[in-house]
DNA sequence: CCCCACCACTGCGAAATCCGCAAGCTACGA
DNA sequence: TCGTAGCTTGCGGATTTCGCAGTGGTGGGG
C-alpha cells in the first residue's frame, strides 16, 4: 500500500535548490497534491492523501507550506465580466532600460492583475481589470503611460473570454 | 442582525437577465460570496455566511449553484514554471473570417489554457503552457499556425511571471 | 561512533465543518 | 388563490479539520 507515488526523496532531489526563476522546486508528491487541488480546490486532505499515498496530516502540512511559501494559492476564479468589471484589456508595453522599476510600479496597481516579462516585440505584457471605459482610460493613459521608463504601450481590449483553465498537470 | 449586506432583491434585480456576454448576472450577495472565496477558496461556509449576512445552508446552496453554472471555479493556481512547465508564451493571432471555428479548435487543445477575443491589432490572444522548447514549437508551428483561418501569429515567450492576483472585488 | 537536532510522516482524539433533510416563512407571478 | 423559488432554522450523522504526541531517518558536531 501507499505505493502509487513513491517519494524516493533521495532519487528525486538532485536539483532541489532554488532554481533561478523564483520558487523552490517541487518533488513528485507535492506536484501530485497540486494537481489534485487544481481539479478541486476544496478536495479534503484525506482524499488527496489517498490519491498521492500520504496520510491526511502529511498532506495538510504540505499544503500549508505550499500556501505559506506562495507556491500556490487556493482561490475562486471567475470571468471578471460576470462580476461587474466591464472593461478588461491586455497591454503590451515597451520599456527603456531596466524593466524592474516599471514592473514593480505596475505590481502596486490593484487594477493590474497579471504581469509577465516577455521576449518578443513587447517587454511586458499586463492584464488590467476595470469597471468601465473611463476607468480603463485613466489607468492606461494617466497611470501607466506616465510611468518613467515606459516608452510605448499597445492595448488589446477584451471582447470575450473563451477559455480559462488551471489544469496543467492533469494530462 | 444579518444586516451587513442587505439583499434587497427588488432593488438589485433590475437586470437579472442573461447579459449577452455569457454567464448570468450576480446579485450583491453572490458577489460578496465570490469575494470571500477569492480571498480564501477553502473558507468555511459558516464564516462566509457571517460575512455576507446569510445562513450557512444558504451559502452552501449558492456556492454549489455558482460552481454548477460555471460562474466560478475553486482551484489551486501556481506559477507553471514552478510545476515543471518550462516554456510558456502568449500568442497574438490574426484570423481570416469568422473567429469562432479557430477559437473552438484552440479550446480543444490542452496546452492552451487561456483564450480571449480582443479588439486591436490581434483578433485572439491565447496563452500556452508547454514542457519545453520542442513542445512549444510543435504547438505553435504544427498545430496552431496550420489551423484553417489562421492568417498570422506573433509569439511572446514568457521570461518571468511577476504578478498573478484574483482579488478584484476586494477593493 | 554516539548523540542530538531537525524534518517529515503517522496516529489519534476532540472540535468544527459539511451535508442532507424537513418544516415554516415571505415575496412574487400566473 | 395557488404554486414556485429562495431563505431560515434546526437537527443529526458522517466527514473533515486541527493540534499534539510519538516515530523513523538523515545530517552534522563532539
Amino acid at each position: 500500500m501507499h505505493s502509487e507515488v513513491v517519494a524516493s526523496r533521495s532519487a528525486e532531489q538532485r536539483d532541489s535548490k532554488e532554481s533561478r526563476n523564483g520558487g523552490p522546486q517541487l518533488d513528485a508528491v507535492s506536484l501530485a497534491i497540486v494537481e489534485q487541488l487544481q481539479e478541486d480546490g476544496r478536495r479534503p486532505y484525506a482524499a488527496i492523501g489517498k490519491a498521492v499515498g500520504l496520510s491526511e496530516a502529511a498532506v495538510r502540512q504540505r499544503v500549508q507550506k505550499l500556501l505559506d511559501q506562495g507556491v500556490m494559492q487556493i482561490v475562486a476564479v471567475t470571468d471578471p465580466l460576470t462580476v461587474g468589471f466591464r472593461r478588461q484589456a491586455m497591454l503590451g508595453i515597451n520599456v527603456d532600460g531596466d524593466l524592474d522599476p516599471v514592473a514593480d510600479a505596475l505590481t502596486a496597481m490593484q487594477e493590474v492583475e497579471y504581469i509577465v516579462i516577455t521576449a518578443g516585440s513587447f517587454d511586458l505584457m499586463v492584464e488590467v481589470v476595470c469597471e468601465d471605459d473611463d476607468h480603463l482610460l485613466e489607468v492606461i493613459n494617466k497611470r501607466i503611460r506616465t510611468l518613467p521608463g515606459v516608452r510605448s504601450t499597445e492595448s488589446f481590449v477584451y471582447l470575450k473570454l473563451k477559455k480559462q483553465t488551471y489544469m496543467w498537470g492533469t494530462r
